[in-house]
DNA sequence: AGCACGCCGACT
DNA sequence: GTCGGCGTGCTC
């Protein structure tokens, strides 16, 4: 028997596999999708098994497998073949997709780490040598003590006894120790809570066809109960003995949502994010493994969880770009979901307040299907949004606050209802000028300006995280004439404080959740009134849920707006209404103020009118007349490397391939210098690549990057779908 | 990726 | 004369 085996390392040149012949002991045990461990050149390495044959077809010597790695995990079929799938619409090579799919201690690596945890229980070994011991030595209380409690309930755990007693009772052999497997997250079966439906709910919900693939966008605004509609979805499936899987956005109300999660399923779920430790996740991922939950929520790669029997998978928030990841492989959680419910043969939905421009145009041509939940739960109202021109504010020196907000702020603050402001600028000055000779602070490996972070006194690079004290004098002409400007998260703390002295204040940016759980505990706090004002950026925009909240207030709308990207209006739109729909989800009305200096902007003016439709259909005019997705595919390319003069080089090098290479209906832009022309010391130069149809277009990017793979000096990026070019 | 082989420059 | 630079080729 041989196997074909795929090797750890994810270049290009080993994207292949190699042939081994099975030892006779292993033949039983050995399965396609198990990890193997094989001699490989001079060295020793790991690999997955893709396929198993009884002869060797090739004209290779096989050597033969080491071992088996770990035999509880196989990738099954599915896995496998969802690997083949994202190692061709990325371009990764198969190991680095298998890598992908797997938890990071399962994943391939050099050193060795135990994550199983056990619970350590102690048995007596013989009961009639301990009765024996006990007449002998009548002395030894504590040793006595222990034994009498063995004799009742058989076995105790380890940590109850004292390390003395233990090690004595060992010596003389009466008692022995099991060691029990355990899971570090155990979520004990709370009361369930039956949720009625609103007759809008109830008709969503009856809407999804079961026994088909289908893909679905849920449209519903925000407050309007997309969570209990899905909770009813997975009951629906467990019921008939299926699974689901749920993603939600990897942001801090990941946790929130969990917990909501396992209100309705117990420890019939398994939670993945990003704050549970290697160790919890390897337990979470056991469980699944074992066929021991039905259900799994969790952020961008748990849509790879190998769950048996598929019944519904579950985007949320679909518009949230933390489905794409940003590093090789660049996959959308979406796509493989899709692939999946294809496989599977069953229901995918997108939920979303403020869905892609892609997914509604999908939704209107029939591709998908749209569900709508067009009315908040309860008695809660859409708030009411007020715009504010800065630009008069400017003139009367309400840098920060207009009149207005600093009015509502007060109004809200006396009636003991709480606040949220959204700055979306961590820090404290975002840059610093010298006012003498004009000099600015930029990064010395990126060409970005550095951040001023007033609590640490440093100067900070947002983008590699570099990091130097505040100077006094301009490091260039020696003057003291340093000016900070810009306004960040910090400043704006300060100014509230300043503002507001009696308020209960607290910012909730990159800074201030570096630590495990300080995002719960933020947002707990705030939730039971330990502050009257939570400030920070982007991540309170979404999801969250505090019923006090009744007014929402934006401090800079334009700062996403002014983004020169294809999709910063879209962005924006989103954040914004998002943001906004986080005020009065009960039954007292909320209120937003949105400050600008681009009040007529439309963007602006559809989230007042909290008009998604009239939005999208004016940024459809757009995207068309610009040849932008959805009407267009894009694809990033970018040539990277240490040298300037190699990378332009290369980067015209790449272009001519494509001009030679794809169809004459492709548009092929550029090169250009990339957004962040250098990042971390190295140059960076983008082509895009637009088309509708082109046959030609895989092929010859997968060649372009064998070429590149070979270069010593630059390398290449290809992103599909890019969300930011 | 890692390792060996191989062909040219400055050193005990 | 040799030690060592990194270019090239190979791994079942």
């Amino acid at each position: 028997m041989y196997a074909n085996v795929i090797i750890e390392y994810g270049v290009k040149s080993l994207n292949k596999t190699f042939i081994y012949k099975v030892p006779d002991e292993l033949k039983e045990k050995i399965k396609v999708g198990m990890k193997v461990y094989v001699p490989f050149g001079k060295t020793e390495v790991f690999g997955f098994v893709m396929e198993l044959i009884e002869n060797n077809p090739t004209e290779y010597e096989a050597k033969e497998i080491i071992r088996i790695d770990n035999e509880e995990l196989v990738l099954n079929k599915e896995m496998m073949d969802i690997g083949k799938y994202l190692s061709n619409i990325t371009l990764c090579t198969l190991i680095t997709a298998y890598q992908t799919m797997l938890p990071s201690s399962l994943k391939i690596k050099r050193q060795e780490h135990k994550y199983d945890l056990y619970d350590e229980y102690v048995k007596l070994s013989d009961k009639v040598k301990a009765l024996e011991y006990i007449c002998k030595y009548p002395r030894r209380l504590a040793q006595i003590r222990v034994i009498n409690n063995l004799l009742e309930v058989s076995k105790i755990n380890k940590k109850e006894i004292s390390s003395e007693i233990i090690k004595s009772l060992a010596e003389n052999n009466l008692i022995e120790v099991e060691k029990v497997g355990k899971y570090r997250i155990n979520q004990s079966n709370n009361e369930k809570v039956k949720k009625i439906l609103t007759s809008e709910q109830e008709s969503v919900y009856n809407s999804v066809d079961f026994s088909k693939n289908e893909t679905y966008l849920l449209y519903g605004v925000t407050g309007s109960g997309k969570t209990e509609v899905y909770i009813k979805w997975i009951e629906k499936c467990i019921d008939e003995g299926k699974t689901a899987i749920m993603l939600v956005p990897e942001i801090g109300l990941t946790t929130q949502i969990a917990k909501r999660f396992y209100d309705a399923f117990g420890s019939d779920v398994a939670i993945f994010h990003s704050s549970l430790s290697e160790g919890e996740k390897y337990d979470e991922y056991l469980k699944i493994l074992r066929g021991e939950v039905h259900v799994v929520v969790g952020t961008r790669s748990a849509v790879f969880v190998p769950l048996k029997n598929l019944g519904i998978i579950i985007i949320d928030e679909e518009d949230s770009s933390s489905y794409k990841q940003d590093n090789n492989p660049r996959y959308h959680a979406r796509d493989i979901a899709i692939y999946r419910g294809k496989y599977n043969n069953i229901p995918v939905v997108l939920g979303s307040a403020t869905p892609t421009l892609e997914s509604k145009a999908r939704a209107d041509k029939g591709v998908y299907k749209l569900l709508k939940l067009n009315n908040r739960v309860g008695n809660a109202k859409m708030p009411i949004i007020h715009v504010i021109d800065m630009e008069p504010e400017m003139k009367k020196r309400n840098m920060i606050f207009s009149e207005f907000l600093q009015n509502k702020i007060v109004e809200k603050l006396s009636r003991k209802e709480q606040i949220i402001l959204l700055l979306n600028r961590r820090g404290f000055s975002t840059y610093i000028t010298c006012s003498n000779c004009g000099f600015t602070y930029k990064c010395p490996n990126c060409d970005i300006t550095l951040t001023y972070h007033k609590s640490t006194n440093n100067l900070i690079c947002h983008y590699c995280g570099y990091q130097k004290k505040r100077d006094d004098f301009c490091p260039e002409c020696g003057e003291k004439s340093l000016n900070y400007y810009g306004l960040g998260t910090e400043k704006l703390e300060e100014k509230i404080k300043e503002m507001y002295p009696s308020a209960r204040v607290v910012r909730m940016d990159q800074d201030t959740t570096r630590n495990k759980g300080m995002h719960e505990r933020i947002i707990n706090d705030f939730k039971d009134y330990k502050y009257d004002i939570l400030l920070g950026t982007q991540m309170i925009s979404k999801g969250l849920d505090f019923p006090k909240v009744t007014l929402v207030g934006v401090i800079n709308a334009d700062a996403s707006l002014n983004i020169p990207d294809y999709r910063s209006s879209e962005v924006t739109y989103s954040l914004l209404s998002q943001v906004s729909g986080r005020a009065g989800r009960s039954d007292i009305p909320g209120e937003v103020v949105i400050q600008t200096f681009n009040p007529d902007h439309y963007v602006i003016e559809c989230v007042k009118e909290n008009n998604y439709d009239r939005f999208y259909l004016q940024e459809m005019k757009f995207r068309k007349n610009l040849k932008y997705p959805p009407y267009y595919y894009l694809v990033g390319i970018k040539v990277i490397g240490k040298s300037y003069e190699t990378t332009i080089a290369n980067a015209k090098k790449a272009k001519k391939y494509l001009d030679d290479n794809l169809s004459k209906d492709t548009i092929i832009l550029g090169p250009t210098t990339a957004s962040v022309f250098k990042f971390n010391n190295e140059y960076r130069m983008q082509i895009i690549i637009k088309y509708k149809f082109d046959d030609k277009l895989m092929d010859s990017l997968k060649d372009l990057d064998n070429i590149f793979a070979n270069n010593k000096d630059n390398y290449l990026e290809i992103d599909f779908n890019p969300l930011r070019i």
